[in-house]
DNA sequence: ACACTATGAGTAA
DNA sequence: TACTCCTAGTGTC
């Protein structure tokens, strides 16, 4: 599931592709003719992402998206990468959002490694199997492929989107009901770091709820999943299950930061690079394999890459918890 | 053909 | 806590 740095660079891709552009905006398999129908023949005039929530603005309507575990967008046609994240470059061809393609097991990593092996811009996204169609001239507008349930469509530039959890159309006022429900995301600007630090660490200690629960609670702090929850978590060396009033300020103020750090990071990487300053061949791996990214997501019974210990894995809201009981205390 | 998995979140009980 | 929804790929029989 793409957590909140995916949805920002889905908002930057939208951002320089097709805001300021009429769009034609349909439902090729069925299921939002309604909405669709809304914003069809509308120009696109914003985009934006708070948290994992991604709002597209028509001119008065927006389109609210959030994806879920599986929800994904794939973007064809004429696609400028966003200059704010990468030097500029452009690609043609197909580029997938959201769901990295790291589907059950023994495949993870399979469009990183295509991604870094032909060297494209990180933003462009490629669907393993269609690198080939890089840079030649494809038939445009693609077909849908599978269960679309949005296709927004430009003179140059087409956008898919499959599985959504939420997909709907928004008027201004849910807009700002919707902003005001989530807590503080370091990316959206919608108000100063300082302050935004301030309400995470005030809501996050007056709560008896565990920090590896509140990590994940979308109104303490928007766009983390359960890997950055387990991942901060670690970093900080902090108990997933040890009380929200029980963290000291200087720890919650060390996990915001932290956030703030990663989450550019994945923004501008388009992976969840959680362990600083690998070189060379062990940055490769990092690159190829999930297993070797991460300190402690995904690696239950293997030994604790700092301290040897058994990395747990518990069940916490129906959620698993990846943890080392050796170092996070 | 069927089972299983996943970076999420809402609702019912 | 246990369903429920959404999708597609991979594995198993």
């Amino acid at each position: 599931m793409p957590e909140g740095h995916s949805v920002h660079r889905i908002a930057r891709q939208f951002d320089a592709n097709f805001v300021g552009r009429r769009a034609a905006v349909s439902s090729p398999q069925g299921r939002f003719e309604v909405g669709a129908a809304e914003l069809d023949g509308r120009e696109m005039t914003s985009s934006q992402a708070i948290g994992k929530h991604l709002l597209l603005g028509f001119d008065g309507p927006t389109l609210h998206v959030h994806l879920g575990i599986y929800g994904a967008w794939d973007f064809a046609g004429a696609i400028t990468v966003d200059p704010t994240i990468l030097a500029s470059q452009a690609a043609v061809g197909t580029a997938r959002m959201g769901q990295t393609g790291m589907r059950g097991a023994g495949t993870d990593g399979e469009n990183e490694e295509s991604i870094a092996s032909i060297g494209a811009p990180r933003l462009a996204r490629l669907r393993a199997g269609e690198r080939e169609s890089l840079g030649e001239p494809v038939v445009f507008p693609p077909d849908p492929v599978g269960q679309v349930r949005v296709r927004i469509l430009t003179d140059s530039a087409v956008a898919d989107l499959r599985g959504p959890t939420v997909c709907e159309v928004l008027e201004p006022a849910q807009v700002r009901a919707l902003a005001q429900r989530l807590g503080p995301d370091p990316e959206a600007p919608t108000e100063s770091r300082a302050k935004a630090e301030a309400r995470f660490v005030a809501r996050a200690s007056r709560s008896n709820q565990p920090i590896g629960q509140l990590l994940m609670d979308q109104g303490v702090v928007a766009g983390i999943g359960n890997v950055y929850r387990a991942e901060l978590l670690f970093r900080a060396r902090i108990d997933p299950h040890r009380p929200g009033s029980q963290l000291t300020t200087d720890e919650l103020r060390g996990l915001w930061r932290d956030w703030v750090k990663l989450l550019r990071i994945g923004v501008e990487t388009g992976q969840m690079l959680t362990i600083d300053g690998l070189r060379g061949a062990r940055r490769a791996a990092a690159l190829a394999n999930r297993a070797d990214r991460h300190w402690v997501y995904k690696r239950e019974g293997l030994p604790c890459r700092r301290c040897g210990t058994a990395i747990a894995l518990d069940t916490m809201q129906g959620r698993k918890l990846y943890w080392c009981p050796g170092c996070q205390l």
